[in-house]
DNA sequence: CTGAAAGCGCTTACAG
DNA sequence: CTGAAAGCGCTTACAG
């Protein structure tokens, strides 16, 4: 500690208000002593010692359920912490006033949330108790304090709406997850940009932002397939809306695909068990969970990530529920 | 530590010099230092942080994939944990020489199994180390010194065909697990007991096993459509054969439920996203998963488990899936 | 074998 | 917002 001071220019009381996470610290002093903190790789004296027994220990958050696509994920992470001797918990992210200290007292190294928000609040107090954070298909931005896995949504929004542009379909909707999350703005603009490329008609009513949900397919198909024009096929910001979409067409008498395309996006496991069986675009589930653990654990260790964000290429899948669109006559219904 | 020097009457440096198990001590001083540090609960200042916050961590292992049964369940799990104050590590089974041990030694202080085979060797060693072991849905036929938690089974079986019966069909179907299992076999039970009690046929043909698996649905719907009298209802052993079965009819162009009625078993998220939506018998696994995490932590602290084996209660929810039988004549195809 | 004394790494009440 | 100073809990080299 006394070295940091001496560093930091500043005096060894100064350096232990910053380890405690005291308030009576300037900003500017408590960065730089911060920095010096990570670069010399110190730790207050409590965590001394379960540092030298344990393997590192990584927490895995999610929010919400703990759906396809998390439990995915958290099947990549599993592996890769198996392999590489890291232990993995799994907990709810918890608000009690200095957590992430508690996380830090209770072994664990890094933190992997998984399609969670993260505040500023969030950041400062993980910051305080130098406990490093890779989020696994971020909803925000990236912010430079922030480590993420993604996967290329642009392209695999991209690769999508071709395919179905390739069979013939023009009247072709975007029926996807909330506005603000980058992953969706990335697919919806990639769907977008492949409409503009051929040169087909987007309408208003045919890009409707919802949440990631079987619901948001149920009701916006139902809105989808009620127009004057309906779309001869739905591109579903995940297979979760896909699977509404699926039902609502099936309640209405209408036969995918003959009488209307869907296409998912993310081929989990959800996408081969649907009926038809869906296409989708795959992302690489358990290999983000790996690059996501991988990147923790370097993170743990004090080390620098490879990148600050890393993503990972989306691949098309095709399955049973795309065809080409029945005759203009028979698809106004 | 002073105080213990004043009342072992020597002095700090004497103490310390026991806690640190230094060899320069006279064997009645260490002997009378001890028996105070003891009383006193003095913990050496490296232990002091983790031994007060660290808490009981439960090793959660599964087999094969994260799949929706096996994330509900952990989901209970998870929740209950957070709950009591408990870490969930989860983990793969591992085959290591001394593999509970190295558990213990990582701070686990119990194990729940989710729908995994343990053996007598396995048993063993989970003895030797003093590791508690609670099965979440045990294959085998509980042993005595193994916990277990499941649910109603056999009341399950005989809700979903009573369904069945009660809509009018009669030549019903059961397509099920692998044939040791005891949660499949007590299902199978259920459906004969029901159809027995109804006066109805139950043809070899038509009782399948096979695997908890799409797949198991897809061929074995197959096998049961293509008999000279198919059935008007396949029972589905779990929710993934019966979205493998709905989708063999659909590709063989019969419609759920008007040519075929599916029951499946599990009422995973699967359930309510498939199309139709499925009808099915309700396992309540969150309640299961919470049970499992009590039980575990109950003995974790050296307590007896209330109950040797806890089962919980299924319930048959209707959804779409199932419907009246089609007149006898158009129900040969 | 024991303990006085020096010292280490850290924290904190308080003066500025 | 900062740091000098006092202090805490502990360890250790060394004199006895």
């Amino acid at each position: 500690m006394a070295d940091i001071a001496q560093a930091a220019g500043v005096s060894v009381a100064t350096v232990s208000k910053v380890v405690n996470g005291r308030g009576d610290v300037a900003p500017r002093t408590r960065a730089r002593v911060q920095e010096l903190l990570h670069q010399h790789r110190y730790l207050a004296p409590v965590f001394r010692h379960t540092e030298a027994i344990e393997s590192p220990t990584i927490e895995v958050q999610f929010k919400g359920g703990l759906k396809s696509y998390v439990a995915e994920a958290l099947e990549g992470i599993i592996d890769s912490a198996a392999e590489l001797g890291a232990s993995v918990v799994i907990g709810q992210a918890s608000r009690a006033p200095h957590w992430a200290r508690d996380l830090v007292s209770a072994g664990r190294r890094a933190v992997i949330a998984v399609t969670s928000v993260y505040t500023t609040a969030h950041l400062n107090e993980l910051a305080r108790a130098g406990l490093p954070l890779v989020v696994l298909d971020p909803l925000h931005l990236p912010d430079s304090r922030v480590n993420s896995v993604g996967a290329t949504n642009f392209a695999g929004g991209l690769a999508a709406t071709r395919h179905l542009l390739s069979l013939g379909h023009r009247r072709i909707a975007y029926l996807g997850g909330p506005t603000m999350a980058v992953c969706n703005q990335a697919r919806m603009h990639g769907y977008r940009a492949a409409m503009e490329a051929e040169g087909a008609q987007v309408p208003d009513a045919c890009v409707r932002p919802g949440e990631f949900t079987y619901e948001t397919g149920l009701l916006g198909a139902t809105e989808l397939l009620g127009l004057q024009e309906p779309p001869t096929a739905i591109f579903a910001g995940n297979d979760e809306i896909a699977l509404g979409v699926i039902e609502t067409a099936r309640a209405r008498g209408l036969r995918v695909p003959e009488d209307l395309s869907v296409v998912g996006f993310d081929d989990t496991s959800l996408a081969q068990m649907a009926s038809p069986p869906l296409t989708t675009v795959r992302q690489p589930l358990r290999e983000m969970g790996g690059a996501a653990l991988r990147t923790a654990l370097r993170l743990a260790r004090g080390e620098k990530a490879e990148s600050h964000h890393i993503e990972l290429a989306t691949e098309l899948v095709v399955r049973a529920s795309t065809a080409p669109p029945r005759e203009e006559t028979s698809a106004h219904r």
